[in-house]
DNA sequence: CAAATTTATATCGTTCACGATGCAAAAGTA
DNA sequence: TACTTTTGCATCGTGAACGATATAAATTTG
C-alpha cells in the first residue's frame, strides 16, 4: 500500500482537530446563555486567575497570536466584560482588566467544568481515560510550541 | 479553592484546542507549497480513498457541517482540484470528483505523513506516546459525535 | 545623543466553523 | 394524486485563527 499513510484513519492530527471541535461544541450550551464564545471563555479564565494583564501575556498564556487576541478582546470590550487601558510604565501596552460584569460572570461560570465532566462521562462512559491523555498532550504542545526562533 | 476547576491548567479541552492548532500549524510548511490548507488536505484524503462522493458523505466523514464543507469545496473547485457535478439518481446531490490536478497531488503529498512524524519526534522526542492517545481520542469523538437527535 | 532595531499592539485579507435560514428535489402520507 | 415532511445543498452573518503589514513607543547601538 503505497498511500497507506494518507488514510484519514491513520492521522493523529485529524483526531485532535475533531476532538477539539467537538469538545468546544460541548461547551456551547453552557456558554451561550452567558453570551460568550469558547475563546472568550478562555480569556476570562486567564483574567480570573490574574486580573490586569497586557495583551501579550494573555496571548502567550493561550498560545495564540496577538492578531487573534486583539479582535477577541475588542469584542469582549464591546460586550462590557473587560476594559483595555494604556499601560503606565510602557505606553505601548494595553492592560486588560475585568469589569464588574466580567468579574461577576465567574460566579455564573463556576459550575461549567463539572457540568462538562458530567456530560462527557454520560456520553462516553469514561473519564479517567481522558485524564491520562493530559501529560501526552502537554508534551506534544510543549514540543510544537517553539516553532519560530 | 472555590474556583479551582476554573483554572486553565485543569482543562482538557484547552489542551485539545491548543494541540489541534499546533499540529495543524505543523502541516503548514508542507501544505503551503501545494497551495492547499489543512481542511482542504482532509477533503483530498477523503477523495483519494474514494473518488466521486456527494457533499454529505464528505461532510459526515470529516464530521463537519455541510455549510462548512460547501464553501470549502467551492474554493477547491476554483483552485482546480475538484469538480462538482449534479447527481444522476438524486438531483439534489452534488457529486464531488477529483480533477487531474487533484489526483496528481496525491503523489506530491505522499510523504507528508512521515515528514510530520519526523518533525514531531524531533521536536518532542516521542512518538509511541502519542499513538497511545488514539483509542482515547476515538472514544471521546464517538461519544460527542451524537449531539443532535 | 541620533539612528537602527526591537517590541507591543493593531489592521487587513483569507479561510475555516457553525447557527440560522432558504430552496428545490425526493419521500412519505392522506 | 395533492399535501406534508424530510433531505441535500447553498447562502448569510458572526467569530475565530493566522500570515502579512503597519505604527508608535521602547531599547539598543554606534
Amino acid at each position: 500500500m503505497e498511500y497507506e499513510q494518507l488514510k484519514l484513519d491513520n492521522q493523529l492530527c485529524f483526531r485532535l482537530y475533531t476532538a477539539s471541535r467537538l469538545t468546544t461544541g460541548a461547551y456551547h450550551p453552557y456558554l451561550e446563555p452567558l453570551g460568550i464564545t469558547y475563546p472568550q471563555y478562555l480569556v476570562l479564565l486567564v483574567l480570573w486567575e490574574k486580573d490586569r494583564q497586557p495583551v501579550n501575556d494573555i496571548a502567550r498564556r493561550l498560545m495564540l497570536e496577538t492578531n487573534t487576541v486583539t479582535p477577541l478582546l475588542q469584542r469582549m470590550e464591546k460586550a462590557g466584560l473587560i476594559v483595555r487601558t494604556k499601560g503606565q510604565e510602557d505606553s505601548r501596552q494595553r492592560i486588560v482588566s475585568l469589569t464588574k460584569k466580567g468579574i461577576e460572570m465567574r460566579e455564573q461560570a463556576k459550575h461549567i467544568p463539572e457540568c462538562l465532566a458530567t456530560d462527557i462521562i454520560q456520553k462516553t462512559g469514561e473519564e479517567e481515560e481522558f485524564a491520562k491523555m493530559i501529560p501526552s498532550l502537554d508534551k506534544l504542545i510543549e514540543g510544537l510550541k517553539q516553532t519560530n526562533n
